[in-house]
DNA sequence: AATGAATGAGCATTCATTCAT
DNA sequence: TATGAATGAATGCTCATTCAT
C-alpha cells in the first residue's frame, strides 16, 4: 500500500513520481471545475509540466479520472483490510468501516469531491466504476452483515445485500452533504450516528 | 402542480404542451446517452421539432436539465404534501415518504437515471440543485423526525438533520443500485426494509 | 453532366451551390499548399464561409479530396462518352481521348495539380482512386485498342492492357511536366505528339 | 557510387553504416504506411535505435525522404552511366535504360512504392525533386533521342524533350501499375513492350 | 411560432524535435 | 555517439446557439 498511498498523497514527488503529481493535480483541478470543464492543459499547468507530458503517463483524460478512482480505491481497500484484520465482531467491523470511510474522504476534500460528484456523472462511468472496486467494497459490507446474521446478533429478515446498501447509502450521503455544505465541520465524527442508527435497527432485540 | 405533474408525465400533450414534450424527450435522451453526450438536436428529433424551436422554450441546454429537476421536484413535493396531509404519526409519515420516493422513481426509470446520474455530474449543478428543491425535501424529512423526537417516540441523541440525511441516503442508494442493476426488480417494496431498519434505530426503546 | 460540370466550374454559384463553392475553394487551396498543409479553415476562408459550414456539406477533409476526384472524373468520363459517340475508328478515338485529356486538365491548372500531385500522395488513396473511376478510364482506352487489334489495324503482339498503360502513362507525364514547368505553354497541342508516336508504334505496318 | 549503392541496399551494414540502416528502415516504413502516417519513432524502432539518434544523421523527417530519393537517384544514374558506356546506338541505349529502370524498381518493391507514391505527395517536393536528379534522368533520355535524331534513325518532327517525356511516362506508369496491382508479376519484362511501341513510333520509316 | 442553415469558439491529442545525461 | 523523456505547437471537428425567413 505504500506506493499507492503515496500516489494520491503526492509526497514531494521524487523523479519517477510524475504520475502521482499529475494525479494530484487532476484531483485538484477536477474538484475545482468539474471533469468536463477541466482542460488537460489545466492539469498540466497545475502539475507544472507540458501538455504533452500528461500523455506519457495517461492514455487519455478519461483514463486520468479512472486512475484516480482505481488508485484511491486500491488504497482504501487495502488499508481497510489491514485495519479490519484484528476486529472480529461484525458490529465493530461496521464501526471501523464507517470510521475509515469518513476519515478517508473527510481528510481529502478534493478527492471527496471527485468521488462524490465527478465519478457519478455518467452511467458509463458508474457502471465500470460499480463493476470495479466499488462492488468489492459493497461486498465487504454485505459479508460482514451476513456474518452478523449467522452469529444471530443481526436480524435476518432483511437481506444482507439490502442492508449493506442502506449502510453504504447513509455513509455516502454524509460525504455528499459534507462537501456541499457551506459550513465546514468534521466529517469523521458523524460515523457514530450512522452506526448508532444502523446497529439500532439491525441488532436483534 | 397541475401543469408540473402533466409536464413530466407528458401524456396526451395538448397544443400548448410543447414545453412538456421537450422535457420528456430530454429525459429520454439524457437517460440514454448522458447529459454531455446528448445533443440538443437529439432532443429536438426525439420531440419531433426543429432544433431552433427548443430555444423558444428553454434558454439553454443547461436550463433543460435544471427544468427537469425543478419540475419533477415540484411535482413530487406537492404530491407528497397532499398525501401526507392525513398522516400524523412521524413513523407513518416516514413510511409514506419512503414509499412515495421509491414508487415515483421506480415507475419512471428514465427520470430516475437523470436524477441519480446526470444531476450529479457537476459541483456547480449539485450546489444549485441542493440549494433548490432538494433542501426542501430533506427539510421535510428532518421536520418529521424532529416531530417524532418532540413526541418522545424517536431518540433525540442524534440530530434530526443527521438522521434525515441517513434516511435520505439510504433511499437514494436504493434507487442508484436499482438503475445500475442488471436484473430488473421492483423498486417500491424495498422501502419497507429501509423503514424497518431506520425506525428500528430511531424508535425509543 | 450538366450538374457535375457546373460543380467543378463553380459558375457564379446560386443558393444551393455552396457545395460547389467549397469544392472550387478546396481545389485552389490544395493546389496552392498541398493537401496536408491546407487547413480546413483555409478552405472555408477561400469559400467565404465559416469553418463549421464545411462540415454541413462534407463529412471530413478527406471526403473533400475524394469528392474533387469523383466529381471531375464523372465529369470527364461522361463528357468523353458523349464526344466519342460519333467517332468509330480506334485511332481517331485515341486521338479524341488524348485531346480531351490534355484539354481538360490544361484548362484548369489547379485541378490538374490536385490530380497529378495531391491525389498520388498515399497508397491508400491511390488504391481507392484506382479502384474507382480511374480504372474505368484505363479500361476505355484498353477496349479501344482491343477494337483496333480485332480490326487488324493495330498490331496484336502486345497486350491491349499494356498498350493502354503506355498510352495513359505518356499522357499523364505530359500533364505532370506541364504543371511543374516553369514556363507556361499550351498543354493541349502536345496530344498530337503522343498520338503520333503511339500510333506509329501500334499501327500495323 | 559505392557508398550510395550500399546505402540503399542496406545489407551487411557495418559499424558506421547507421545512416544506411535508417534509410532502409525509412523506405520500409514509408512504403508500409505512407510518409505522413509514418512516425519518426516507427523508423527508429525499425532501425533498432532510439528516436533521438535519427537526428544525429538527418536534420528532419523531410530530409530522410529527400535522402532516399537522392541516394537512389545517384545510385541509379551512376549505375546507368556505367552500363550505357558500351552501348552506342540510341535504340539500344533506350532499351538498356528501360530495362534498368524496371529492373531496379521491380527488384525493390518498397523503394518503388516510395518513388511512385510518397515522392509525389506534394508540389513542394515534386519541384525540388524535379529540379534535382530527376531532371538529369530525363535529360539523359532526351540526349539519347536527340542523338538518334541527329543520326537520322529517329524522326525529328517531334521534339526530343517531348519524346523523352513520353518514353519516361510510359515506363513510370508501368511501375505505378505494378505496385498497385493485386497480382504479382515480373516488372522487368514489360520493358520490351514499351521499347517496341516507342521505337515503332520513333524509328524512321 | 417554427424552421434549419450557418456560425465559430473551443479542445483533446499527436508527434517532430530537443537536450540533459 | 546514443538515449528517450519532455516539450508545445498545431488542427480537424463538434455542437450549442442564433437569426433571417
Amino acid at each position: 500500500m505504500r506506493k499507492a498511498a503515496k500516489a494520491l498523497t503526492g509526497s514531494r514527488t521524487g523523479v519517477g513520481d510524475k504520475r502521482s503529481t499529475i494525479l494530484r493535480a487532476a484531483i485538484k483541478v477536477f474538484a475545482g471545475k468539474g471533469y468536463f470543464s477541466s482542460k488537460v492543459s489545466d492539469i498540466a499547468r497545475e502539475a507544472g509540466i507540458a501538455d504533452g507530458t500528461v500523455y506519457l503517463y495517461f492514455k487519455s483524460k478519461d483514463e486520468i479520472l479512472r486512475s484516480i478512482f482505481d488508485q484511491a480505491m486500491e488504497d482504501f481497500i487495502s488499508e481497510g483490510k489491514r485495519e479490519l484484520k484484528d476486529v472480529s465482531s461484525p458490529p465493530d467491523k461496521l464501526s471501523k468501516i464507517a470510521g475509515l470511510h469518513l476519515e478517508k474522504l473527510g481528510s481529502d476534500r478534493d478527492l471527496a469531491i471527485v468521488f462524490q460528484v465527478e465519478l457519478r456523472g455518467s452511467t458509463k462511468f458508474m457502471r465500470e466504476f460499480s463493476a470495479a472496486g466499488f462492488a468489492d467494497y459493497l461486498d465487504i459490507i454485505r459479508a460482514t452483515i451476513e456474518d452478523g446474521q449467522k452469529d444471530g446478533i443481526f436480524r435476518d429478515d432483511i437481506k444482507a445485500s439490502t442492508a449493506a446498501k442502506i449502510f453504504y447509502g447513509a455513509l455516502d450521503e454524509m460525504v455528499t452533504n459534507w462537501i456541499l455544505s457551506e459550513q465546514s465541520y468534521e466529517l469523521a465524527p458523524v460515523a457514530n450516528d450512522v452506526i448508532s442508527i444502523f446497529l439500532g435497527g439491525m441488532l436483534r432485540q
